[in-house]
RNA sequence: CGGGAUGUAGCGUAGCCCGGUUAUCGCGCCUGGUUUGGGACCAGGAGGUCGCAAGUUCGAAUCUUGCCAUCCCGACCA
């Protein structure tokens, strides 16, 4: 058939742009590095969009919007940052084109239309969004400010991959202006935690919440918080960050305010962010040879009904029972879709749903109704039983929760046999090329180390673990005297 | 951006080395019919600037050069 998928086994990568692509959750485009993300991709994106959203608004937080563009003497304020990001910035130099005079029906950059001065396409939004705030802030009871932004961003990667680094990718940043310092740190930690839940409730990836090291921090951040998600690979994927920045952004844009002592301070500050990325987790977390794997609490589609018709005197009978689950399970909350397609007979429509994730299927035909039944197939295990048509739509949203409760099951698992400890360096580079997975080692705390082990293993420190327990050792590379261990992998 | 591979209909492909009438096959698509419990069958039909652009040639899918895109390995990756 048409729609073969590559094996994880077989080709990892290609199996993961199979499902994007056959699954039909997002396609390549005419834009180098740029993908459309597809109807059935983007309802996905719009579930976990709402759920994040309902969670920044239940913390105090508002939506606002700032400009796609950032005049370059805004962006470059803030120096580290500026620095950061500058090599992936794409730029705005002129404001018209103008038909060729030499090439008919062809358009050139109109040389006269130059820009005063550049526009750089938003990498991130510190810049202008504190230029703002600079505006809005003028005392202590102006703070503090919790807005955040649904927006789209840009970052020149050299190279892309559907939606796990794509040339512009939609996120949401949150941007947070505060008195105090501890205000502010509470603030970086509440977010963490926010998206740590949101990640794991609803998306089913366990994380692991940590703090980055000094090389790996966000560039104008104090301290880069994280959750990182394991992969089926092996491999760890950042999927969330949430940044203490401390005053670096308003010493750079001069963001000040009078306090209750009315003498003036700069103010502290916060961001984070998640991004469609987090389908690119979702996808490696969950799913197999089959296809994509949705958990039930953000699927675009939660059930699907496939009728068994048997001549063209049953299509009515089916129909009309099936009208009734439709209605039952709307009222339920649960999303479904009756697929009565004559285009397709039932197996088509099996495996192609099955492709799609759609967490619970109801196959109906005469037998059934006959019985009083129908066959339910879930789609984490695979598993096909009958079932009895009374109380249906409750067995099924029960069901939906217990699919949700086990496939975060299976990848907890998955996440904990796979991470290890190694305490010499032989076992270190031994267990990143047999096992992959997180490896939990000693390191002395220095950049250099940190490097020379990226350099030599390809792997970095994803995090140090929040609530780390501390004990003595020596790091695996200098045998230096180390407090407490790290976690390495290869990443995303 | 460096090394390697690939690019032929919506998808997957044969043909390319060794240039020569109308570019092969399967799936999908359209029409009609029979069907429907794990990717149906029969009959008829539509669909192609052979990735793009130059060049060589009487003649280019095929040879040459450049460019573009995708994948893999590097570099890069808050």
């Amino acid at each position: 058939m048409s729609k073969e998928l590559t094996s994880r086994a077989a080709d990892y990568s290609q199996w993961y742009n199979d499902l994007v692509i056959k699954g039909e959750l997002a396609d390549y485009s005419a834009v180098r590095g740029c993908m459309v993300i597809k109807p059935y991709g983007y309802a996905l994106w719009e579930n976990m969009r709402d759920q994040l959203d309902k969670m920044f608004k239940e913390t105090g937080h508002v939506n606002a919007y700032f400009p796609l563009f950032v005049p370059k003497s805004l962006f470059e304020a803030e120096e580290k940052n500026a620095e950061g990001f500058a090599k992936e910035c794409a730029v705005v130099t002129h404001y018209r084109l103008k038909t060729d005079p030499n090439n008919k029906g062809k358009l050139i950059v109109d040389p006269e239309a130059k820009l005063e001065e550049e526009l750089v396409i938003r990498p991130t939004s510190e810049a202008i969004i504190w230029n703002t705030y600079k505006s809005w802030i003028q005392s202590y009871r102006d703070l503090p400010i919790l807005v955040n932004q649904w927006a789209n961003v840009v970052r020149w990667e050299m190279r892309t991959r559907l939606f796990l680094r794509t040339a512009e990718f939609l996120w949401q940043e949150g941007h947070t202006a505060h008195a105090t310092k501890e205000e502010a740190i509470i603030e970086t930690e509440k977010m963490l935690d926010v998206y740590a839940e949101f990640v794991e409730n609803f998306m089913a990836v366990p994380v692991i919440k940590g703090i980055k090291t000094p090389n790996e921090r966000f560039a104008g951040a104090e301290d880069t918080y994280c959750i990182e998600a394991l992969m089926q690979d092996g491999k760890a994927l950042q999927a969330g960050t949430s940044h203490f920045l401390g005053q670096n952004f308003a010493k750079a844009f001069d963001v000040q305010f009078l306090n209750k002592e009315n003498k003036k301070e700069f103010v502290w500050a916060t961001s984070w962010g998640v991004s469609t990325r987090l389908i690119g987790a979702l996808i490696m977390a969950h799913s197999d040879d089959q296809g994509l794997i949705m958990p039930p609490r953000i699927a675009p589609l939660q059930v699907v009904i496939v009728p068994i018709y048997k001549g063209e005197e049953s299509k009515p009978v089916i129909d009309d029972k099936v009208a009734s689950l439709i209605k039952d399970l709307k009222a339920l909350g649960i999303s479904v879709k009756y697929d009565n397609s004559d285009n397709a007979r039932p197996g088509w429509k099996f495996a192609e749903y099955e492709l799609k994730g759609v967490p619970v299927r109801v196959a109906m035909g005469l037998r059934d109704i006959e019985n009083n039944v129908v066959e339910l197939a879930r789609r984490d295990t695979k598993e096909k039983k009958s079932v009895s048509f009374d109380g249906l739509a409750g067995y099924i949203k029960d069901l939906l929760e217990e699919i949700q409760e086990n496939i975060f099951q299976r990848a907890l698992a998955f996440r904990n046999e796979n991470i290890r400890e190694a305490n010499t360096w032989d076992e270190f580079v031994n267990l990143l090329d047999t096992k992959a997975g997180f490896v939990s080692a000693h390191w002395d705390g220095t950049g250099e180390t940190e490097d020379k082990i990226k350099e030599q293993t390809k792997a970095t420190i994803r995090c140090i673990p929040l609530n780390n327990k501390q004990e003595a050792g020596t790091c695996i590379l200098t045998g230096k005297p180390s407090t407490q261990r790290v976690l390495f992998a290869r990443a995303y």
